[in-house]
DNA sequence: CAAGTACGTTTGCAATTGCAAGCACGTTGG
DNA sequence: CCAACGTGCTTGCAATTGCAAACGTACTTG
């Protein structure tokens, strides 16, 4: 299974970002990227560094995609890199904030109701979401 | 240019470890981390990555050691946050960004209109607002 | 001196990366 | 209709990765 692939396919499409527009943004032969994409080859640290500044995302985010480098708990990351953005104002801060929580929240009530059967209480037991910190 | 292999031989040598020893750790073929470490060759991310549970540091480290990742960039950590969240949809994933997006050109708009002084800047949009933070 | 060991290094070699060139398919429009 | 362009994909091929095997030492031992 290569979920790197996928995975990039999918922040190119999300940037709407042809296949050889990406290439050319990361300095990549279109081929290449086009065969890593779908799996067919797994790329070097460098030309995965430069993909991922193509796509305008953190390279790390793609070692972590590719198996590469561990998991940095992802739940914990995307609230605290939100509430440590200066570059939003406070009102745009809790609005994401909330919005992601609602979206956590719909995950776990979705993920209860098909695994009834199976045990309970499958995530962290944090019933609230915590608004805002500092 | 060989500064990830001096970098790595350091380590080694600071934990007191043979080469093969530390081969053997990092599951990497000795002839091949004599060669790395004297930078004939350029590992992958993989060996690289091996190298460096096998030196019970940080793949992070060893990567900026090698060029291959920057230090963090911090407006881009919220994206890059989001996009690796393993809980969420795609759909919120994109749902997430797109707002995301919205308000940080919002604040560019702001920002321009508040800045007519110094004319056009258009490509850093790194100033910011800081009018009210939390 | 020969034998055993541990050290880093050199040497072919299969496997893989990454690319230039070209292919197949679809959309325009002159 | 058929060039012209855009999309992604296939195909050789040079360059590189990464390894197994062997090498050259030094440092202990019998």
């Amino acid at each position: 299974m290569s979920g790197l692939g996928s995975f990039i396919r999918e922040q190119r499409d999300q940037a709407q970002m042809s296949l050889r527009q990406l290439a050319q943004a990361a300095n990549v032969s279109n081929p290449y990227l086009s065969q890593v994409e779908r799996g067919l080859r797994r790329p070097s640290a460098e030309i995965l560094g430069r993909i991922a500044s193509g796509l305008r995302i953190s390279a790390e985010t793609l070692y972590v995609q590719a198996g590469i480098l561990d998991q940095r708990d992802g739940d914990e990351t995307v609230t605290t890199a939100i509430a440590a953005d200066q570059t939003l104002t406070e009102r745009q801060r809790s609005t994401l904030l909330q919005i992601y929580a609602a979206f956590q929240a719909e995950n776990r009530a979705q993920a209860e109701t098909a695994a009834d059967a199976t045990a309970e209480a499958p995530l962290v037991d944090d019933g609230e979401n915590r608004e805002e910190q500092q």
